[in-house]
Order: structure tokens, then sequence, then C-alpha cells
RNA sequence: GCCGGGGUGGCGAAACUGGCAGACGCAUCGGACUUAAAAUCCGAAGGCCCGGAAGGGCCGUGCGGGUUCGAUCCCCGCCCCCGGCACCA
């Protein structure tokens, strides 16, 4: 017996794939295009196998589909830029290039030890200028579109290291090096316009068939489209108007009074018009600073302050109070409401806690209480009450009505909202790409030509993790000539949000040496979209979301002619190891290569595979890992077994003279092939399609026992000589299990092809053909029931008609106790087949 | 609070969406091989009860109802777990 040997297996085969470059594709238009593709890795120096669990899933996908015949993208890179390798830098010292590229040549050869199919001449590291170059040239696209834009926002930031902080370096309302409370900024930065593409986006999601339900939910909770109206309260005494956004405006005639935000432009006017500008600003302050204390410990108290205003209820002519609320949010709608607090739970409280007026407009059927009864806002549809000429209308309908009669008087109109924000990019750091912008005394704000990209990254910067952003200190960048007038100009300093590297990363891979074009349209047009795409649920909205946006610009600027760049997506679970997710934190991850070490990537692969369906999380086992690498050597020894006899030539195809149990081994065979395409290709589950592979093993392990060569395990009796459908049987058999694993174990699978005597390799070997007449059994078990409870199993052949089936059924003398004295009412023959017979 | 997804043996799971619940594997136990062990091969196994045994009966997919000849699957009402959003007017 040969022994199995999976580590030198791993590099003998790892390197032949190399050699024959088995994996590098071009375009080809005589064939069918499947793109595989998982998403990139942040090279954080080492991964675990919670990470490879998502190459390897790509992988077994990417293999099958070359074996189906299709010319199969699947390409690796790596998402380079970011914020913790700059933060190493500002601990050690290191250049993040020096850590990056050290981190990414590391983690290649993990996934090259793994045996990924990955075509790696087309891997990109966004951190490159070649890559980035193109970010920059996507950028200027958006900026010529009006996408690209400037506007305040706020930012965290640390008095102390007088620096910007991302969100994550924020914990507990404190900077994460120093400890110092961060405040709160207003800075100046640059926004993608992804609003102008919320209804498209929306739109959109309706075709993502082939995506998870529940991602499909999350983005359109996302992007939140509130349909309701815009509608002008007018300002008692002034020539002003206050907008507010409603979505209830069936509930206006019990709007009794008006909420600003804190930031509402109006409110600044109004203390400049009140008769203590001062005493009026400093409560605004105050609103504004305890509204940001709270929101970082959790739930905030609903608090607000008379304005002294008033304002003229549009549609009842009432004058209500205008008060300012710390809870109305300055950047949804128009920053300003009008409170009917009997049918808002938010109006409600306020309007309890600062004793204002509570009246109810729209009643449930049945509901008499009182205003004064409420406990809680009756939220809910009904019909109108003391609603001038609206009384009486009921709630959904209504609003349509009052929306055309607002129109028509010029008070407002319909409008949409959306919870979506415009995305800002702007970063106040050094690791990522810079944004091509040049601001002249003369000329203002200038974009860098086309042809002066891309705006390299300073090799020489100092990581100090103080100051303004990085680049700003590098006055070799930052000083620079205006292309437009040729004057001294200064460059902008911030880089790009590394969403934008991964926007269009899968766009690149098409065509990743363009120097021109962040791709040519025509390897755009073949490869893409992305038909199967996975990853981890937590890039569900943002990453998912921006890819579409880039989508649509980059077709909206003519590379493109297609919306949607990923058809199926996975959301793979995460591998837990005592019940936890891996962190290098909590000291609970699983190395791989450890692994390896120990028995290979095939029995990694296959383990990782078999735990459980992909999208569902794993508690890793290293007694299943175990179990994984048994049935390996299991189908190892039986294909070993077997080789030598079955690899000769002149063994004819199965023929129609086989036994019972040659008939039996090739239905399952076939059985098998059926199963398992599906459960691939289809399906996606990957852990019945193993178990099916284990089960033909098992019946192969029988049935050889039964042969002159007996079983697996023992040694082939000198002389024994087979029946040459029995060879026939097995080779097909054998042929077939070691395809079908493949894409599992390949390297197992590829010295177990070479065994039964092929000379081509297995990477693009047909998939085995799935018989229907093969696997079609003659004879088959029924499960009969009476009265619901499966009283006895009688065989009948396969083909036999209903009405024999019934006859045979009440004949069967096991049956008798159960019907027998008893009235038989129904006999049901259901596919599968099953009889169930009813008596009483 | 709202929106998703789930609760199946000792454990991971399966049942191809209304048709034999627990495939396949892990752990366990038994047998064979071995001087012995490991490895390997073969076998047992949801729970309770009857039987010496072969075998048989009842219960069983979070809980309670319903529809159906038949429900893990569909409907109604609860309980628990995991994710996402969280004052979006």
């Amino acid at each position: 017996m040969t022994e199995y040997k999976p580590q030198e297996l791993d590099r003998k085969w790892q390197q032949r794939w190399t050699a024959e470059r088995a994996f590098e594709v071009v375009v080809d238009d005589a064939r069918p295009k499947f793109y595989c593709l998982e998403m990139f890795a942040y090279p954080s120096g080492h991964a675990h196998v919670g990470h490879v669990r998502n190459y390897i899933i790509g992988d077994i996908c990417a293999r099958m589909k070359r074996m189906r015949g299709y010319n199969v993208l699947h390409p690796f890179g790596w998402d380079a830029f970011g914020l913790p390798a700059e933060n190493a830098a500002i601990k050690t010292g290191t250049h993040p290039e020096v850590s990056t590229f050290g981190n990414i040549n590391h983690m290649k050869g993990q996934l090259q030890r793994l045996g990924i199919s990955y075509a790696w001449e087309r891997e990109i590291a966004t951190c490159t200028p070649e890559y980035y170059k193109f970010n920059q040239w996507i950028f200027l696209k958006m900026y010529e579109r009006g996408l690209a834009y400037r506007k305040r926002s706020t930012i965290n930031w640390c008095p102390v290291d007088n620096t910007v902080l991302a969100n994550e370096q924020v914990v507990d309302g404190a900077c994460w090096r120093c400890g110092t409370t961060v405040v709160q900024r207003d800075l100046e930065q640059w926004s993608f316009r992804i609003t102008a593409y919320a209804e498209e986006l929306l739109k959109g999601l309706e075709t993502l068939t082939e995506w998870p339900e529940k991602v499909v939910v999350m983005q359109r909770n996302w992007i939140g489209r509130s349909d309701g109206a815009r509608l002008t309260f007018p300002v008692a005494g002034a020539d002003l108007g206050i907008e507010i956004f409603t979505t209830r405006i069936d509930t206006i005639y019990g709007a009794t009074f008006v909420l600003l935000a804190p930031e509402h432009a109006m409110v600044e006017r109004f203390a400049a018009e009140s008769a203590d500008p001062d005493a009026f600003r400093a409560r605004v302050q105050q609103f504004r600073a305890l509204d940001r204390e709270a929101r970082l410990t959790g739930a905030i108290e609903k608090e607000g302050f008379d304005t002294g205003r008033r304002a003229i209820n549009p549609f009842t002519g009432e004058e209500v109070p205008i008060w300012v609320a710390n809870f109305v949010l300055a950047d949804y709608g128009t920053g300003a409401i009008m409170a009917v607090p009997a049918h808002d739970q938010r109006d409600f409280e306020f309007a309890r806690k600062y004793n204002l007026p509570i009246r109810i407009v729209v009643r449930a059927e049945g509901d008499t209480r009182s205003a004064e009864e409420l406990v809680e806002a009756a939220a809910g549809a009904g019909r109108l009450v003391d609603s001038g000429e609206y009384t009486g209308s009921d709630t959904p309908a209504v609003i349509t009505r009052m929306i055309a009669d607002a129109e028509r008087r010029g008070i407002g109109r319909g409008e949409v909202n959306y919870r979506l924000k415009d995305w800002g990019i702007s970063r106040q750091r050094y690791w990522g790409t810079p944004i091509p912008m040049i601001y002249c005394e003369k000329d203002g704000i200038v974009p860098v030509p086309y042809d002066q990209l891309p705006v390299e990254l300073p090799k020489v910067a100092q990581f100090t993790g103080r100051g303004d952003s990085p680049l700003a200190q590098v006055p070799e960048f930052v000083n620079c000539t205006c292309p437009t007038c040729g004057g001294p100009a200064r460059r902008e300093t911030d880089t790009m949000d590394t969403f934008v590297d991964s926007s269009w990363y899968f766009l690149r891979f098409c065509d990743p040496t363009n120097t021109e074009l962040p791709f040519d349209p025509a390897a755009g047009k073949y490869w893409m979209p992305v038909d199967f795409y996975s990853g981890g649920v937590e890039h569900a909205i943002l990453h998912l979301l921006y890819s579409r946006f880039f989508t649509r610009v980059l077709r909206d600027v003519g590379l493109l002619d297609f919306d949607e760049p990923f058809k199926r997506l996975l959301t793979q679970g995460m591998v837990l190891k005592d019940g936890a997710v891996m962190s290098k934190s909590k000291g609970n991850v699983v190395d791989p290569d450890t692994m390896l070490e120990k028995y290979g990537a095939d029995a990694l692969r296959l383990y990782v595979m078999f735990v459980a369906p992909p999208e569902k999380e794993v508690e890793w086992s290293d007694a299943g890992l175990e179990g994984s690498f048994r049935f390996l050597l299991r189908v190892w020894r039986l294909v070993d077994h077997w080789a030598e006899t079955v690899a000769g030539d002149g063994i004819p195809a199965c023929g129609p003279d086989c036994t019972d149990a040659e008939r039996a081994v090739r239905r399952k065979t076939h059985e098998t092939i059926r199963r398992a395409t599906v459960d691939i290709e289809e399906r996606m589950n990957l852990n019945t399609a193993i178990s099916s592979l284990m089960e033909l093993v098992n019946e192969l392990y029988a049935f050889s026992a039964t042969t002159p060569h007996g079983g697996p395990s023992r040694e082939t009796p000198v002389g024994a000589v087979e029946r040459v459908q029995t060879l026939s049987v097995m080779r097909e058999a054998l042929d077939a299990l070691v395809i079908m694993i493949s894409p599992f174990a390949p390297h197992t699978a590829e010295e177990l092809w070479q065994m039964l005597g092929h000379a081509e390799g297995l990477t693009r070997a047909p998939w085995p053909t799935f018989d229907a007449d093969v696997a079609k059994a003659d004879e088959v078990v029924v499960p009969v029931q009476v009265n619901g409870k499966v009283r006895a199993r009688i065989t009948v052949p396969a083909d036999l008609a209903e009405e024999a089936l019934r006859e045979r059924v009440l004949a069967d003398a096991s049956l008798q106790p159960h019907i027998a004295g008893k009235t038989i009412r129904k006999v049901v023959v259901a596919k599968g087949p099953l009889v169930s017979v009813v008596v009483s």
C-alpha cells in the first residue's frame, strides 16, 4: 500500500499548478465565463482559519466551475491601505509600506499552502500607485459630475494629541492613546453624493434575487425611504416660514407645537432676535453638549425649551409655540418637525414633560379615550376626528388628499426622504489615497489634471500621531503649482476612506495592469458581473452598497453597461473557538499552518466545509478535523487498493451484464453525482455534498469486501481475478469520486487521479454527468401509513402502477392487524412513493 | 422598541420545503485483527415501556392550539437564543 503523505502532496501539486499556470485565464468568447470572488483581505499579518474558511468556500466553487467547462476568473488581492498599519507606524516606527508588504507576503504564502486556486498574476494591492491612481481617476470623474463635493462635517478631535480620530480610535468617549475626552470639530471635507442614487440603489435591490434576504433587508433599511410631505409653517409676526417634514400629514390637526433641531439655521436667528441672545445661545450650546455626551453613554433624555416664538399651522390657522428640542435630528428631513403628541411617542413624552397640549385627531376603531387617559401615543392608523373638512376620513387614503390640497394651496408638497446620507470620504491620515485636488489662492479648488495622476504618497513622513493630517507636515507634498495659473498652490492633504478602494477592486481584476483606465471596458463586459461573491456579513451594508453605487457611477461614465456588480452573494459564517470569535487579542486563534503541518491542506479544507453549511457559524473542533483526515485516508486506501487493476486499458464501459450488486454500485455512483452536483453548484450546501461522497465511499468499501479483491483494509489476495464488469463499475465510481472530491481536497485528488492512470491533470477534467437511467432503482421500498403512522414497508417494482400498488398494500400481511375489521375511508398514494391508508 | 434569522439525539448537523425524523460525521460502547496497545475494519446506539430473544408498543423536532390522510416544514398565540438598526418625524 502506498503511504498517504499529505504534506508532500501539497508541495508537489502546488508546484505543479504554479509551473503550469493552471489558474491563469484570458478572455475567451468561445467559453462561458464565471467570475468567482471572495472579499479581498486586509493584510493584518496572519490569516486564521476564520478568514481562511471564506477563501476555501470560493475555491470549491472556482474549482468545480472549471471542471464544468467554465472560463473561471478567480483572483485575489489586498485591501492594503488603512489605519492599523499607520497606528503600528506610530507605535513602532515601521513604515506602513514595509509592514504592509511584509504582511501581504506572509498571508499570500498561507493561501498558497492551502492550495487556493487563485490567478495570482492578477494580484493587486490597493496601496500601490498603479491601483490608487484610479481611485483618483474615479474621484475626478465624480467631481466633474457633481458627485464629489465639499461639505462641513463633524469629526472626533483629540485636543491633547491635536489630531483627528477615527470612530474606532475613540474608546468610551476618550482618545485611544492618551485618554483625553474627545471633542467634536467641524471640518470641510469631501463627500460622495451617494444620495443621488438612493432611489436607484433601493430599486435595484429587487433584482438581487440571489442575495441573502437578510442583506437585502439591511440595505433597504439603511437607505430608509420614507414617503411624506414637506410643509411650511409661517412664523408669526415675521416674514419667515419653518419647513417641516412629516409622514403623517393626516395628524396635522393635532400638531400642537413645532420643534427645531438645535443646529437648525433659524435657531440662531431667533437667538439674535431674543431679549437675551447670550442666554438663548447658552441653552442651545448646552443641548448640543449634553447631547454629545449622552450619545456616547447611551440613551438621552428628551429636553428642550421654548423659543418664545410661534408658528401658524397652515391647515388650522392656529398659532403654536416653537421649541428647540435635542432629539430632533438636524440632518434628516428639514431639521424641524411638527409635533403631534397624541400620535407620536417621542412628541408625547416631550409634551408630557413640558405640559404641552395633547390633542387626539385620529381614532382607532372602538378607542374612546381622552387625551388625559393616554399612557402612550396612539401611533396607529384610524379615522380622523376634529380635523375640519377631513374629519371622518381614514388614515392611509386621506394622506394623499391632504398632500394634494397642500400643494394646491402652495403650503407644501409631497416629498420622499432617505435615511441614507452622503458618504464623507476625507480622512486625515497618511496611509490612504491622496485626494487629487489643489487649492489655489487665485483659482480656488482645482482638480489635478488626469495626466498628472497619480498623486503619489510621499515616502517620507513622520508618524507621530500628533497634529493635523500627516501629509500636511510634508512641505514637498503640500506645495505645488496650480494647474490653471501656474502659480503657487497647496495640495489637499486628506486621504480617502479605504472603502473607496474596495468599491471597485472587483473591476480592476478584469484588467489589472491597465495604465490608462481603471479597466478596459471590453474586459469588464466579458468578466462582469461577479457571478459568485462571498464574504463576511459585516460588509452587508457599507462595502456592498458603495460597490453598487460605484458600479452605477462607472456605468454613467460609460465604462460599464449593467447596474449590479454581484449576481450571487454568500455571507459566510464565522469560525468560533471556545464560543468566541477568533481574535489575536483573545488569544484563541487557530493558525492554519499548524493544522497543515499535522494533517495537510486537504483535511483542513474538507473539515471546514463539512462542519456546517457555509453561511452558518461554526465552532472549531480538533476532533472534527481529525475525522476529516480519517475520511481522506479512507478514500486513499480505497483508490490505492483498486488503482492498479482498474487503471489498465481494455476495460470496457459499464455494460448491461452487471450483477445486482454491481448495478447497485452504479446506482449509488450516479445518485451521488446528482446530489453532489446540485449541492455544490446550486445550493452551496457543501457539507451535504461531502456527506454524499462519504456515503459513496462507505458503499464502495462494502462492495469491495464482497469481491475477490476483498476490502481495502486487507492485502489483495494473490491471483485475485475480477469480473470485467466489476472493474468497469469500480473504475466509473472511483473516477467520479476522485473528481468530485477534488474541489475539497485538490492535492489528494490529483495524486489519486494520477494513480488511476490519467495522464492529464485534474484541474480541468470534465465533471461527471448524471445518468438518470442508471440511477433508477428497479425496486423501491414503500412505507405504508395507517392513520398517519408507519405500519409496514413493502418492496415493489419501481414502475408499479398506482392501482396495482393500492392492491398490494391492502393485501399485505403485515398490515392486516391494523386494518382488519375496520372501514377503509381513503387510500392516498403520494410521491416518494408512500401510501397512506385511513381507517376507522 | 422595530426589522431579520434560528431553537431537531451527548455534540456538529440532515431531511433536496407537506411524505419513513435524526442521513453523514464527532464523541461513546461492543466485536474482529494484535502477545498487547495504537491504527484499521465491522457493528450498536433518540427516550420510555413490554419481551429471554426475535420483535413489538407508546412518546418525541422550544411551548400551546389549528389546517391536513399525513406537519421539523403551512397558519394562529406564546417562550428563549443570535444578528442588524436604534429618537429618521
